[in-house]
DNA sequence: AAGAAGATTCGCT
DNA sequence: GCGAATCTTCTTA
């Protein structure tokens, strides 16, 4: 969930990649720099990138502190502040508001403003347990020229908010 | 110091 | 389906 001055916003994340060390597509792969060092954090904190100028990519680190891990959210099923998502988003379509990483950013107005905070704490950005999926789909991951054979996506089987089928 | 690549999306053909 | 938009970061083509 996020909240802002303009409203708060809520929705189920159906749709994510994994990150690991040794991982040649993961930006943690040659190590911590200024940009990635958020990976490096304890599980649980946002990573979050700026990529295409243009669109922001939100992350959730997965390891022990100081080890590069992280999970990319990539879609989201809209659940509280439609009305707030779509402004963000100009956008009116439902199935499209959280439907991509980049337009999930969109929708919650993540920047790099967010980049570093712990998610399981009190804040603009929040984690929060939800229902687990009745079935979960694993695919390749999707936009990268290395690493490609890896099966590190996973989604919720026959959601329609999910980028892809497979 | 310069250049290329990049975990994407949208619009036009 | 293809290419443009647009900028930050990392590598050195």
């Amino acid at each position: 969930m996020g909240e802002s001055p303009a409203g708060l916003v809520a929705a189920r994340i159906v749709e994510t990649e994994a990150y690991v060390p040794g991982d040649a597509a993961s930006h943690a792969f040659r190590g911590e720099s200024a940009r990635n060092r958020s990976m490096f954090l304890r599980r649980g904190h946002a990573y979050v990138y700026f990529i295409y100028g243009t669109w922001f990519c939100f992350n959730v680190s997965s390891d022990a502190a100081g080890i590069g891990a992280a999970v990319l959210v990539r879609a989201a099923a809209p659940l509280l502040g439609l009305n707030l998502m779509q402004t963000r988003r100009g956008c009116a379509d439902e199935r499209t508001l959280c439907r991509g990483p980049g337009r999930f950013a969109q929708a919650f107005a993540i920047t790099r403003l967010h980049d570093g905070l712990d998610l399981c704490a009190p804040g603009p950005l929040r984690l929060a347990a939800g229902t687990p999926p009745t079935s979960v789909g694993e695919s390749v991951r999707i936009g990268l020229t290395k690493e490609t054979s890896r099966v590190l996506r996973f989604f919720e089987t026959g959601s329609p908010f999910v980028s892809r089928i497979r």
